[in-house]
DNA sequence: GCCCCTATTGAGCAAGTGTCCAACAGCAAC
DNA sequence: GTTGCTGTTGGACACTTGCTCAATAGGGGC
């Protein structure tokens, strides 16, 4: 394969292990595929990376932190803490969310074995409450919310959000992606004291629909159709 | 080893295969450890076994019908449908839930790639939802509980607390048993418009707590120590 | 044009996996 | 005691894994 300065092989070999990763999960991805992937070969791949763990690790961080810089983005145009809440459910159910929510769950699956990846997958778990935490705390100040515990509601609405999309994607169950929003919004009026409806609705449409969450960041476009749910 | 006749060889093989995967997890258990669990060869293990995938499966599945039976029994001689609601999310909850949780983690990871166990895990899954939803139902029927879809809200509490344990077993996060107990408890107050504290309270302790979910059924005493999140 | 640095190769290692199978051995029937 | 069935053994096979390393080759600096 042509020579390449450093910084942009190891570019291509995020972008890569990116893919394979999102096509194959977390747990099956292995050193050969990242390296068919580029067309070169298993001993570059070492050349630039330590071991399959930590690029496991940064490949699970740059598309987990995608995740969350888009729902960062979308909520910081989205005016009133309310209209942040409704954001944060919109772009968390987003179309092709799926394959990227099964590395959360390859994440959690694979903690106690990877301390790694573990480590990692537990900074952005907090970090990703921690946005739900902020907004009500705004909420509260500005008098939009009526909440006792921020910190504690952060947590409850984050994992039923969590445990519902889990349904979703590891078993195609009885329930949809508008249910999913739906119920999670209605809990959130109740923990905030907002009106019946206050969150409902999808007119938030974020600002570029299918770019935020997994296409791949350059040069491969993937099919990443495989272990969509969430469609 | 002493020659055995197939149907007990064949349930201390189970009992082995259950005892490494709580120990384990399902993704890291071999054959040979199994064989070693047991103190036998490995060709033995495939002699009654098809395949390891099959093997995992079954074991996955008995691990979690225990505790679905250990929950039916807990509620079973619970009495009205409030107490019911509370031997559930007490016998959910309990001390050893951690390492047989984290097998639900890893089944779920695995769902969309291994398809005997999505669909054993999509089952059971669907199961232990339909538990919430019959006890609702009947709550509903006696006046005790006020409920307009009992199955939706079947869905919402059992991912309340799906989502909520997750961060516990996986992260070892700063929210603990007592609080996710308290929490899941009022959420349910709230859909069941139940007066709040009706199902708090930790009194109704099942008849044999440490038997029930993670104990290997005979013979050998695990040491289930490792992976015990919630301990 | 030459040289040297280093990106790149790909065979190969050690460790691990599931699975198979010829040989062995214990036990019941005769 | 001998025979035959079959539970049991453990080495072997073919494969995968992460990772290493001597050898190769491409391209910038002189």
């Amino acid at each position: 394969m042509a020579r390449m300065d450093p910084e942009a092989r190891r570019a291509r070999i995020s972008d890569a292990a990116r893919a394979v990763v999102l096509r194959q999960g977390l747990a099956r991805t292995t050193v050969r595929d990242i390296a068919a992937e580029m067309g070169t070969s298993p001993g570059l791949v070492h050349h630039y990376v330590g071991s399959m763990d930590e690029l496991l690790s940064e490949v699970f961080e740059a598309v987990a932190r995608e995740g969350i810089e888009g729902t960062r983005a979308a909520m910081r145009s989205a005016g009133s803490p309310a209209r942040q809440l409704r954001a944060f459910l919109a772009t968390a159910l987003r179309p092709g969310h799926g394959s990227s929510f099964q590395l959360w769950l390859d994440a959690w699956a694979e903690a106690s074995r990877r301390p790694d990846l573990g480590a990692t997958s537990r900074r952005l778990n907090i970090e990703w409450q921690q946005i739900l935490a902020e907004v009500i705390e705004e909420g509260v100040s500005t008098g939009d919310f009526s909440c006792a515990d921020p910190d504690g509601t952060a947590w409850r609405i984050m994992s039923l959000l969590d445990g519902l999309v889990l349904q979703l994607v590891a078993h195609d169950v009885a329930i949809g992606r508008d249910e999913v929003r739906s119920w999670v919004a209605g809990f959130a009026e109740h923990e905030l004291s907002l009106e019946p409806g206050t969150l409902e609705g999808t007119d938030e449409e974020p600002p570029s629909p299918s770019r935020l969450h997994v296409a791949p960041s350059s040069h491969r476009p993937t099919a990443s159709t495989k272990n969509e749910a969430v469609s």
